[in-house]
DNA sequence: TAATTATTTAAGCAAATACTTAAATACAAT
DNA sequence: ATTGTATTTAAGTATTTGCTTAAATAATTA
């Protein structure tokens, strides 16, 4: 693209970000993944109350949030899709639980929600 | 919206999560705000280089992830918006740096991104 | 002052998102 | 077997998103 001219372009240290950028490639696109589905207000809601409940059911989910079951069922399966949550049936209700090991980002990021200074966001 | 109707549904259960729900609403809406936005690749790039760079323009973001200027720009003006990074003119250029109070959460997320073990995700 | 460079803004558009409602599936109970 | 409950799936739709290209701003240089 080259699109910089500025004389004062440091071109070794655009060449260090574009080798660097590359290392770290599919790090970032896995942790923007787990943060874009975290970075939904719902699914961040399913996830908080199934790190203080253990498990819940969709009907649970829908009666808590105020949402259709569909919705939350469909938030419900892009979380599992990519193992963020896990599922166990009891006769005809599905319970869903964190899969802490993939989920050990988000929950690192709950954890202290309510006692969260470091949530600055405007 | 009531739709449990499972005689073992735990009725407290479901009153005391909404209860916890409505208490951590704003503090979840942010983060989310802000998961959301690091939820996108091409910003998590934009945040993962003025992590190590200190402070890079839209011209050098441009070169490194080889996208067009004013694309770069319009994501910086979202990070912007919501005070995760911060602008500072230099002649012709802008140059744009974390802002360290806000992007706390996500610099966390970084920090150990190239040694990352934590982020299991598909 | 005119041309160049760095950046933003705006308009347009294709793709993704998050809901809705209706239908399908699966299990349980009568 | 039939009805009822829990859940998923599918189709439709309005909104949002992230790019594109072109034009507008602003600062520098010739």
């Amino acid at each position: 693209m080259e699109s910089c001219i500025r004389e004062y372009a440091d071109i070794d240290q655009l060449r260090q970000c574009k080798a660097n950028i590359e290392e770290v490639q599919t790090a970032i696109q896995k942790l923007s993944k787990a943060l874009n589905l975290a970075g939904n207000e719902v699914r961040l809601k399913i996830l908080y109350l199934l790190n203080t409940e253990k498990a819940m059911c969709p009907c649970d989910l829908s009666d808590v949030l105020e949402m259709t079951v569909p919705a939350i069922s469909q938030h419900l399966r892009k979380l599992k899709d990519v193992d963020i949550i896990r599922s166990e049936k009891k006769g005809q209700t599905i319970f869903y639980s964190l899969n802490n090991d993939a989920a050990q980002v988000i929950i690192s990021l709950l954890g202290n929600i309510s006692t969260n200074e470091a949530v600055l966001i405007k």
